[in-house]
RNA sequence: GGGGGCUUAGCUCAGCUGGUUCAGAGCAUCUGCCUUACAAGCAGAGGGUCACUGGUUCGAACCCAGUAGCCCCCA
């Protein structure tokens, strides 16, 4: 059989996961198995893969299908956000293109465009994450605004208003001028950027006399209703009772003193402009100051500004500069840093805004669900790592009312309705509203009367005020509470996010798991951390310093790929990403595949070699209880989430222990057969080696397995996904640490001295124990080229220690020309010193009195050891010498 | 301004409740090899005042305090 040295993994990786899905592997439905479920953070459904996706779900599928391998019914439900914001913005941009303004199309007809778009490009991603080998349960695949979990949302925003835990009301809120929005404080990222102090003269009336002010936002000017200077700062205590004149609007406003202001920043004297400062809207109110918006809902200077009417803020902000300078405002401007709020959806600079949104009483649902923190602070909700936790707690206990109401069409509809003089019902259906409002108001002449109809609330809801339903939605929890799914499924096991959406997301599950479940959402919390490039920078596409994921799996495979996530991506560490690292992954199926066609190119026989005779069992034994120490380890570390630990044991194991080892041990000579029960012990050790490697590489392990394991049963495919995970096999103890120890001592004498390795040695060993040696010496033959192993004392040839035994190395027809004395002056000296440690430690009369006693015998044996090696050294010095 | 975290080999990180001379891994580096599974490889090697200063202890990378630098979150 022809199989080519360089693995390439594209055909095989399609071939299989149409197996995968034609044979219905990765469906889950409810039995009497312990479940173990996922559900995804479901990927905005216009986007595309990124490197974040790429890490998070390679985490996912290696837990899910580790667990399916332990005999877990194991369920990762797939799924995509509507993204409010982020799809509203891409089909307006698409509209635009098209010569089609948004604000020319009623509501229904922007829909009809989004949902078209939805179903262009919404499964993009999900046929994306196939590639990358995600064995979700595609059947189950949910969408956040499909009609069921549309409803669900809709039925909670009602049921929490009737309980008195969300409200309507004139607020501050974060407002994107770009996309006409609202946003939540989580979605505000702040910015350092470059900016300028404006120093601008405000006169009182009639008067010489100004207070100077200084700020970053000339432009808000125009909504100016005070100044504001702290009350303790004496250059401006004869202003008190004054007023002042603002500029170019020509309004007198008064002077007021509030300890807020900071004497040291600027000139010590703050604009306030109530409409548009979340610090000046708060003194407005404590000062009982008029408040001017001055801006339209796009940035843009509204009516009420009175001037530069329908400019853009940043515009007119040059412009006034120029003006005030001209008319002897202005007296300096000052280069300064501040920190500027941006949108992160459209990265337009956030305006506050007073405006009447819908909020959730956070405060009010804490108290009534104490268990969001509790759960967490207490481990019944791990998080990984758990210093996160922190982080955490310290959200909760300062949570801000959180704002759920968008500016936007494409998201679930507020079910709120109003009359023509403001009241408001909260209903399902205008049916619903009007039976619901005649009750409420049974005062108010019918509707009808005043030929009036109640009409819904413009605005939808947040998106994560859907995503926060996710795991009892995706289980239609909200509609059948008690049904099969929910029941089995939920609480779900592991949550695998990044640490950023921990408020977004995360803590809102859990908040709405403990007030509609009654129960936590999930048991462990994995937080990936963030890839960035080896800058440290983040990576998106804006830098355009991304590698396109699907490139990167056709070139080096999706396995290399998952392999190239998983190294160095400890829980909560960001990881910085590099194109090594998938080459190492690469290399590694490499290694694989080149192991897989050494194993399959040998011929079996019946025949037993002397070889095998003598060394096949204790070669198993050996290798077999290697293998169980791995497993054993790979399993601690799956059960701490250390998954690139995990898969660095494996990794070494099979690349060292199992190729480098073992299968030079059990080569047959060049053209000769092995015996076909030695054959048969490789392939059953490789056979497991791919059932571990499998949840971190499906692909290449599922092709090589197969072939490995002769019982394929009547040509059906026996999948890895449906065998077990291995388990340790208690096998017998060796101690081969000796005669590998000695291989490559010998090997080591070898590269030092220059001599090929086609050279071979003639050994002699002086030791008290033989039998670390003689079950060995066949092996140690073969792979560091001896030809014979003598016992006893030598003086001939190079000298070596392996633990206490002195071991002398000839090579035939190699001449002895330097003698390595230094080295073992070297040695000595180092063993010396280690000696006077150990005996220090052990005449101090302190350590005696405190130490554990096997402690303390340890270092007895240690300190009896240094000083026989220390012994056959000198001796051995003095021979050379001579 | 408030809170949290980090600082260990060239790089990325381990180091679990303090106890194998002041310590490990992978990658990278260096040396020698195309030895018929693999050069995407083989056999070896070198490399660290565990940020700094002080303290606790018989004993500190690990515990405590301070200093410096970096990062994240919140305002």
């Amino acid at each position: 059989m022809e199989i080519s040295s360089k693995y390439s993994p594209k055909d095989i990786e399609t071939k299989w996961y149409k197996e995968w899905l034609d044979n219905n592997l990765f469906k889950s439905v409810p039995d009497h198995r312990e479940p173990y479920t996922i559900v995804i953070p479901p990927p905005n459904v216009t986007g595309v893969l990124h490197m974040g996706h790429m890490l998070n779900n390679t985490i996912q599928d290696v837990l899910i299908r580790r667990a399916r391998m332990l005999g877990k019914n194991a369920c990762w439900v797939p799924g995509t956000d509507h993204a409010s914001i982020a799809t509203e913005a891409k089909v307006v941009a698409m509209l635009k293109e098209k010569g089609i303004n948004k604000k020319d199309l009623t509501r229904d007809e922007f829909l009809a465009y989004a949902w078209e778009w939805k179903e262009k490009y919404g499964g993009i991603i999900l046929e994306q994450l196939k590639k990358l080998g995600c064995s979700c349960d595609w059947d189950r695949t949910r969408f956040t605004m499909e009609p069921s979990l549309s409803e669900a949302v809709i039925d909670v925003f009602i049921d929490l208003h009737n309980k008195g835990l969300i409200y309507r009301g004139s607020r501050m809120v974060n407002w994107d001028p770009a996309g006409k929005t609202a946003v939540s404080d989580e979605e505000v990222i702040y910015k350092e950027v470059d900016s300028k102090l404006y120093y601008i003269k405000y006169f009182v009336p009639n008067s010489d006399e100004f207070i100077m002010v200084a700020t970053t936002r000339p432009e808000t000017l125009l909504g100016d209703t005070a100044v504001c200077a702290n009350p303790k700062d004496e250059r401006y205590k004869k202003f008190i009772g004054k007023t002042v004149i603002v500029p170019i609007v020509n309004r007198e406003v008064p002077v007021i003193f509030d300890e807020y202001v900071d004497a040291e920043f600027g000139t010590g004297v703050l604009k306030i402009t109530p409409a548009h400062d979340i610090n000046d809207y708060n003194l407005g109110i404590k000062h009982k100051v008029a408040s001017i918006d001055c801006f339209n809902e796009d940035g843009t200077m509204s009516e009420a500004a009175g001037f530069y009417i329908g400019q853009d803020r940043f515009a007119v902000r040059k412009q006034i500069a120029k003006d005030l300078a001209e008319s002897g405002h202005l007296v300096k401007e000052e280069a300064i840093k501040n920190k500027v709020g941006y949108s992160e959806r459209t990265d337009a600079v956030i305006e506050p805004r007073i405006s009447k949104q819908w909020f959730v009483d956070m405060k009010k649902f804490m108290a009534l669900n104490p268990e969001v923190l509790e759960s967490v602070m207490s481990d019944d909700i791990n998080f990984y790592p758990p210093k996160l936790k922190n982080t955490y707690n310290h959200w909760i206990t300062n949570i801000k009312d959180w704002c759920i109401s968008r500016q936007l069409w494409w998201g679930q509809r507020i079910p709120a309705w109003y009359d023509d003089q403001g009241n408001t019902v909260v209903a399902k259906t205008h049916e619903e509203a009007l039976q619901l409002y005649r009750k409420m108001f049974p005062n108010i002449p019918p509707l009808g009367d005043r030929g009036l109809l109640l009409s819904q609330d413009d605005d939808v809801l947040d998106t994560w005020f859907s995503s926060w339903l996710w795991p009892i939605s995706v289980f239609d929890g909200f509609k059948n509470p008690e049904n099969d799914d929910i029941s089995y499924y939920y609480p779900t096991n592991d949550l695998v996010t990044a640490p950023e959406i921990m408020f977004f997301w995360v803590a809102r599950m859990i908040m709405s798991g403990y007030e509609y479940k009654k129960q936590k959402p999930f048991k462990n919390v994995y937080y990936t951390g963030i890839v960035r490039d080896k800058l440290r920078r983040k990576m998106s596409k804006s830098l355009g310093n991304s590698p396109d994921p699907l490139v990167l799996m056709d070139e080096y495979g999706a396995d290399g790929v998952r392999m190239g996530m998983l190294l160095c991506s400890p829980a909560g560490n960001d990881i910085l990403f590099d194109i090594s690292q998938v080459e190492q992954g690469r290399n590694f199926c490499n290694k694989i595949w080149n192991a897989y066609r050494l194993v399959m190119s040998w011929e079996s026989t019946s025949d037993a070699s002397e070889f095998y005779k003598n060394y096949s069992a204790i070669t198993n034994d050996w290798i077999e209880s290697r293998l169980d120490k791995a497993i054993q380890e790979i399993n601690e570390h799956f059960e701490k989430f250390r998954l690139s630990d995990a898969l660095m044991t494996l990794y070494k194991f099979i690349w060292d222990d199992f190729c480098s080892w073992y299968l030079e041990i059990m080569k047959p000579p060049y053209g000769q057969p092995i015996h076909e029960l030695a054959l048969g012990d490789v392939k059953s050790i490789f056979e497991r080696l791919m059932r571990l490697l499998h949840p971190f590489m499906p692909f290449i392990s599922e092709e090589i397995r197969g072939p490995l394991t002769q019982n394929g049963k009547n040509g059906a495919i026996d999948f890895i996904n449906n065998t077990s995970w291995p388990a340790p096999t208690q096998s017998k103890e060796v101690e081969y640490e000796n005669a590998f120890e000695l291989i490559t001592l010998i090997r080591n004498k070898r590269n030092e001295n220059g001599i090929s390795p086609k050279v071979s040695a003639k050994i002699c060993v002086s030791t008290q124990l033989e039998t670390r040696y003689r079950p060995f010496d066949g092996i140690i033959k073969k792979l560091a080229n001896v030809e014979s192993i003598d016992f006893g004392k030598n003086d001939k040839g190079l000298k070596g220690l392996v633990g206490k035994d002195e071991i002398s190395i000839e090579f035939v027809g190699w001449e002895m020309k330097a003698i390595d004395q230094l080295d073992l002056q070297k040695e000595i000296d180092y063993l010396q010193g280690f000696l006077t440690s150990v005996e220090v430690k052990l005449t101090n009369e302190k350590f005696l009195a405190n130490a554990k006693p096997d402690l303390i015998a340890k270092e007895q044996q240690k300190k009896t050891d240094a000083e026989s090696k220390i012994k056959t050294l000198q001796k051995q010095l003095s021979s050379i010498s001579s």
